[in-house]
DNA sequence: CCTATTTGACCGGG
DNA sequence: CCCGGTCAAATAGG
């Protein structure tokens, strides 16, 4: 297996940033609602901008020598000597990678509700908010699906809540069909949040966000996310455009520069999330 | 049995 | 070392 060196790292960076760019681009000149065999353009779009925003994420936490199979130190089953003890917590050092903040979209709503399914994985008591901080993960991980999600209620008595989307869906299946909560309260003691008529000591809370789109959206969940209400900004469906994008994209996929796979990889080493081009 | 949630421990960037 | 993000054992519930 080969290794990655710095500066591939950066050519395939670079290539995958303009990849995943030129997917922007085609995702806001295709017109709403175009099917092929009952696929959604704009969902095949969505899911080749998920590969990439997951590859780069990836390859950007990658150091030196770490393209090979990667296996955290903790996951090594090192032989356990009978006198030591099972109880003893494990050693996690190595295990998980923190991933950029970049590519987060923030959203205020009115319900954690959106057509995915999530699962908890976490809760935090933020430092000087009134609120816990919850996190969610996309219930297809095992799929590989990388979509994370953060939901903090707000403080300023709205009801609202704050929620920032990480990562996209690669997943299948990825709507689900039920709603969790029929309403607030019910969510709210799922969410365990404080009681809000509780004083807590809360100095001024700054808002400043940066690396983020910020939507509001005080309507309903069904422009809650990203990857479903992109293509509204679809305005013209250039076609001469369109093609020249397409062909810088898959360009950038099927002949990727030179100094990539000059020492030995071939493209055969790479598996895709999906076959998304196979309708195209 | 299985999958989902809870919750304190753990990790690592700043 | 602090704080926020993640892990994973314990627990809940179908």
């Amino acid at each position: 297996m080969e290794y990655i060196s710095s500066s591939n790292k950066n050519i395939w960076i670079g290539e995958l940033i303009k990849g995943r760019d030129s997917t922007k681009k085609l995702q806001n000149l295709l017109p709403r609602k175009i099917y092929n065999d009952g696929v959604l353009a704009n969902d095949l779009v969505v899911k080749i901008l998920g590969s990439f925003s997951n590859t780069l994420s990836t390859l950007s936490s990658l150091g030196p020598g770490e393209l090979s199979p990667v296996i955290s130190p903790c996951c090594n089953d090192r032989a356990l000597d009978s006198d030591e003890i099972e109880k003893k917590p494990k050693d996690r050092r190595g295990c998980y990678k923190r991933r950029k903040t970049e590519d987060s979209r923030i959203k205020i709503v009115d319900t954690i509700e959106d057509e995915f399914a999530w699962r908890k994985y976490g809760q935090k008591e933020i430092l000087n908010a009134k609120f816990p901080r919850c996190y969610f993960r996309c219930t297809h991980k095992s799929e590989g699906c990388k979509a994370l999600k953060q939901v903090q209620q707000l403080e300023d008595g709205s009801e609202k809540f704050h929620v920032t989307y990480l990562g996209y869906h690669t997943c299948q299946n990825i709507h689900k069909d039920t709603q969790m909560f029929s309403d607030t309260s019910a969510l709210k003691f799922y969410l365990n949040f404080k009681d809000p008529n509780i004083n807590y000591s809360s100095p001024s809370s700054h808002s400043t966000i940066t690396n983020a789109n910020i939507t509001h959206s005080s309507e309903r969940e069904d422009d809650s996310n990203a990857q479903s209400d992109a293509h509204h900004l679809a305005t013209s469906n250039d076609d001469k455009q369109s093609i020249a994008l397409w062909k810088d994209i898959i360009g950038n996929l099927e002949s990727p520069h030179e100094d990539i796979f000059k020492n030995g990889i071939s493209v055969d080493d790479f598996k895709f999330d999906e076959n998304v081009f196979l309708h195209i």
